[in-house]
DNA sequence: AAACATTTTGACTTATTTTGTCCAAAATTA
DNA sequence: TAATTTTGGACAAAATAAGTCAAAATGTTT
């Protein structure tokens, strides 16, 4: 279990490219890239798919971790978290078993 | 369960208070307040806080339902969005098992 | 139905946040 | 130490959010 900054970095550097590299993949500076490894930026939908295309990796992988670390941006420094997280499941529940999505 | 936006305006009605009143009490405009009750608008925290005050219930009923629809906001229209929640539950855990918080 | 109160809608403005560029300093590697 | 890579920060642009205001729509009384 690991950020997803944490795993763009591991899959760049397991491909030994440097940040410019994927970063000029992506069409930003490499400042940004390295920021978003760090959790200090935060990567779009769309960078993301287009990682997880470049580094030859499921979409999913990649789109649950980034999904996942959005979702705790929003409760961070929130003692409430873990219940909000459980009502948050409830919610989908309900929503995914009555209505079609919307 | 409902939304913190229908639960504002099940508040509101029990006390037969109009919108006016009640967006004077936040210091905002009655429009914003009927969008916030309607889910067009989020309310900040500072507000929900206020309100919780202002109709004498516990702050943590309001709190888990504003941050848990904050949640479903960012997963809106992602089928990934149970699994999401299901890391996201992991994480948490693991953070609040071995750091203090941060 | 007229009058009144409340709620909703939408056009518009202002703040705030996010996302990016650029470049230099710091760190790392050769 | 030279070259390469990574990081940090000042700034600009773009996107998003939050608000005001007034009019339209809806609901309620008399």
């Amino acid at each position: 279990m690991m950020s997803i900054g944490e795993q763009i970095r591991k899959l760049r550097e397991a491909q030994g490219l440097p940040l410019r590299k994927v970063a000029a993949e992506l069409d930003i500076d490499q400042s940004i890239l390295s920021k978003i490894e760090r959790g200090e930026r935060k990567a779009s939908k769309n960078q993301i798919i287009h990682l997880a295309h470049f580094f030859k990796v499921k979409e999913k992988d990649l789109l649950i971790n980034y999904l996942s670390d959005r979702v705790l941006y929003d409760l961070i420094d929130e003692d409430l978290a873990a219940d909000a997280l459980k009502v948050a499941e409830k919610k989908i529940k309900y929503m995914s078993k009555n209505k079609n999505g919307k």
